[in-house]
DNA sequence: GGGCTTGATGCAACATTGTAGCATTAGGCT
DNA sequence: AGCCTAATGCTACAATGTTGCATCAAGCCC
């Protein structure tokens, strides 16, 4: 019978890097045997620095506004790549399609709030998952993707303006 | 502040039904003043008496392979029209398609178990997410997705048998 | 610094999943 | 049995993601 401590358990697959605050995009790139290009390196820099998870689609506009030329396909390649590698995560949204986020601290995991009124998707630190009851027999646990679906603060401060 | 009790709240919206398990397909699609069509009593049937959330895909099938005419789209409206009544609901697997799971109790709700080997979605009875600590300011929660990732049993099984 | 190798890119074409509009069918009420 | 309209079935389209292949350029070697 397996147990289970946490659902979120050590990551599994994070090659030596411990990936400190200051290691840059290009460092990081580098360091897992791959070329840096300018689409990888805006989107690792993007995601790093971005405060919540980015759908390819604003990934994109934000790289054409930056004046980066791109093209779909190789964009997902790149996230594609940046997940493989452990550099980035893919969290499923509400919607079709993933959204990315930049992985600072490898063993860090965080739940995350959708908000089902303007889809925007925010980090929660400090929420996780119960520590899990017991699974069925035979089954393995690798990750466990908490999501909250409901308002966020913008929308229901919209939704009191609009009838108070 | 807004604090959170529980990711598992209360449900919203379904009406007067405790869904009692005898109840017949056909009586709660009536129950709703829904009309009583083939599409909607096979896939409801199909969703009532299955053990794990099936997806578009393989609803599809199943209705092929029972004779059931269908067309794409009929199905679509039909799973959106179950799942607008309460009688289904709508889970977000690993991959872009949803898969849906018929709701008896309308109050319960579990979390899943999405083997990323095989694809297979299983339901997880009595594992839910923990008392959830506090969300930022203004956020309020209406449901929590809980997915584990992982191996199944059955590809846990499988791996042994090839190197043991 | 210049050339070479091969990983990364860009393009075109395709696959999957889901939606919208609209004419037609059939559920269920009288 | 007949009527009204909710559901259906088509067709067309949208969004998201993938595959194949020719071309380009990152970075290694000299």
């Amino acid at each position: 019978m397996a147990s289970l401590q946490t659902p979120y358990p050590a990551p599994a697959r994070v090659p030596d890097d411990d990936a400190p605050r200051h290691t840059s995009a290009r460092e990081r790139i580098a360091a897992r045997g791959g070329r840096v290009t300018r689409t990888r390196l805006a989107v690792l820099e993007m995601l790093q620095h971005g405060t919540h998870p980015l759908s390819h689609d604003e990934i994109a506009e934000a790289l054409a506004s930056a004046g980066i030329a791109h093209d779909r396909v190789t964009l997902y390649r790149a996230l594609d790549w940046l997940v493989e590698q452990g550099l980035a995560r893919r969290i499923a949204g509400g919607e079709r399609a993933w959204r990315f986020e930049g992985v600072r601290d490898a063993g860090h995991r965080h739940a995350h709030f959708h908000c089902d009124r303007c889809g925007q998707v925010v980090c929660l630190e400090g929420l996780q998952p119960a520590p899990a009851t017991a699974l069925p027999s035979g089954f393995q646990v690798e990750r466990a993707d908490l999501v909250l679906h409901g308002q966020c603060a913008a929308c229901g401060r919209r939704d009191e303006e609009l009838r108070p």
